[in-house]
DNA sequence: GAATGGAAACTGGTCAACCAATTTTATAAA
DNA sequence: TTTATAAAATTGGTTGACCAGTTTCCATTC
C-alpha cells in the first residue's frame, strides 16, 4: 500500500514549464509563448496546456490576460511559499548552515533517546550505501530531517525539507551531483554525521551545533574546489555558536 | 492602474465548492459530486469544472482519481509544496528566534551603509505608523526581511518571506491579530528593532544576533501572556549566539 | 503626415464529443 | 452459496472546434 503516485499529466507539463521559467532566463513582465504554441511544441491538446497554465497561475509565475496573452508574473506577487526559483548551491549551504547548525543547537536539548536510536539507524543506512556505492543520498537527507523533527517544531522541519527541496531543483547543484557522489568525499561527511550526533547524545548544544556548521563548511569547501569558483565574501567568516542554558 | 482583477471563472467555481466542502459537513475520504453532476448542476461545462477541482486538488481539498470519482482528501497528505498548514503562533516564533537571529548575526558582517539607510527609512516608517494608530504591520514585515536581504543571499530571504505566509495564514496568529495590535506592545518592539539597527551599525554580530532573539522572546512573552498558554518546553532555554571573526 | 475607424489576426474562454481507466453488475461455473 | 469472469456502466482524460475579448495593422479621413 505504498502510495503509487500516477502523477495527474497536467502536473508534469507545469513543472515541465516551470523549469523552463527559472531556466530560460525569463523575467518578471516577459511573454510567455501562448498555450497554442506550447500544444503545438508538445504535441499535446491545448487544453493540457491551459491546465498546466493554470497550476502556474495558482503558484504565482504566470498571470494570464485573455486576449492579450501569458506574462510571468511580478516577483513581489508571487506566491511566496510555492516559488522554485533555481538558487546557487552556495547561496543554499549558506542558509543550511545558519538554521541547521541552530537546529542542531536546539536540537540538544530536546532530543529524545527514541530520537537518536532513529539517526543511529540512519547512519547504518549511510554507511551501507556507501559500502555498496549506491548514489542514493536520501540517508542523508533523512539524518538532517531528523534533527530537525528532534526540535519538535514543524515549522523547523518544513524550512529544512524545503532547503533540500531548492537543492533538488537547483540547475546548479545537478551539475555537481555526479562528480560529487563518484568520489569519496562521502565518508568524510558520514564521520561529520557521527560526531554531530555524538553531540546530540551528550546534549551538548554547543558542539552540536559547531559539529553541524563545520560539516556544512566541510561541504561547501569541497564543492569550491570542484567548482573551482571563488566565494570571497563569505571566506574567513567563521562561526561559533555558545549557548548558555541560565 | 489598480490590478483590476477579473477573477477567472474556474477561480469563482473553485471557491463555490470549497465552501461547499466546507460547509457541508465533508470529511475525509467522502466522495466528493463528479465533474458531470456538477456541471450539469450549475449549467456550465465539464472543462470548467475539472478545472476548478484541479484548484482543489492543488489546495489539498480534494483527490481525483480516474475512473472512480473524486474524493476530500485526507488531511494529511497534503501536496507537499503547496502545504498551506496551519502553525500555531509559537512553533512560528521558535523558527523566527533560530533562524533570524543567526541572519542578524551573519547580516551585521555583509550589511552596507545603503542597507543601514534603508532600515533607518523603514524604522521611521513603523514610528509614523504607531503614531497615527495605523494596524498595518508591512513596515515590521519590511524591516526583518530588510536585514535577511542585507546577507545578499536569496534563500534567507525567501525563508523569512516564507515564515511571514506562514504566520498570516496562522488561524491562531489571526485570533491573537487585534489584540495585539490594539495594545502598546508596538511601541516596545520599535525599541527592540532600533537596537537591532544599532548592533547592525556597529556592525556587531554577537549584539546584533542578540538584539534579534530577545526581541523575539518579548514577542513570544507577550503573545503567551495574551493567549495563557503555557510553552513549558522553550521556557528557560536561553540563547547566547556568539561569533568571532578569525 | 497625423488621427481615426474598423477589419483581420491574434489571444485566452468555453463547449460537446470521444477515449481510457476503474468500478459495478450480470452471468456462469464450481 | 460462493467464486470467477466478462460485459456494461461510470468515472476522469483528452481532443478539436467554436466563442469572445485584445491587439495589430491598414485603409480612410482630416
Amino acid at each position: 500500500m505504498t502510495s503509487d503516485v500516477a502523477k495527474r499529466r497536467y502536473q508534469e507539463i507545469a513543472e515541465l514549464l516551470a523549469r523552463r521559467i527559472a531556466e530560460e532566463g525569463y523575467k518578471p513582465g516577459d511573454k510567455f509563448p501562448t498555450e497554442r504554441q506550447i500544444s503545438l511544441e508538445l504535441g499535446i491538446s491545448r487544453s493540457l496546456v491551459r491546465e498546466a497554465f493554470i497550476v502556474l497561475e495558482i503558484e504565482g509565475y504566470l498571470d494570464v490576460r485573455k486576449g492579450s496573452g501569458s506574462y510571468v508574473a511580478d516577483g513581489e506577487k508571487i506566491s511566496l511559499n510555492v516559488q522554485k526559483a533555481d538558487y546557487g548551491p552556495f547561496e543554499l549551504l549558506q542558509a543550511r548552515q545558519l538554521l541547521e547548525s541552530s537546529i542542531a543547537g536546539f536540537a540538544a536539548q530536546t532530543i529524545t533517546k527514541s530520537d537518536i536510536v532513529h539517526l543511529r539507524e540512519t547512519l547504518e543506512l549511510e554507511r551501507r550505501a556507501i559500502e555498496n556505492g549506491e548514489e542514493d543520498y536520501a540517508a542523508d537527507r533523512l539524518f538532517h530531517l531528523q534533527i530537525a523533527e528532534a526540535t519538535q517544531n514543524s515549522v523547523l522541519v518544513a524550512q529544512v525539507e524545503d532547503l533540500w527541496t531548492k537543492r533538488e531543483n537547483s540547475s546548479m547543484w545537478a551539475r555537481l551531483h555526479d562528480r560529487i557522489f563518484d568520489l569519496s568525499y562521502r565518508a568524510k561527511w558520514l564521520d561529520d554525521h557521527a560526531e554531530i550526533l555524538e553531540a546530540l547524545r551528550h546534549r551538548n548544544s554547543d558542539k552540536a551545533g559547531q559539529a553541524m556548521w563545520q560539516h556544512l563548511e566541510n561541504v561547501r569547501r569541497t564543492l569550491l574546489e570542484l567548482s573551482d569558483v571563488g566565494d570571497p565574501e563569505f571566506d574567513g567568516y567563521l562561526y561559533t555558536p555558545a549557548r548558555a542554558a541560565p
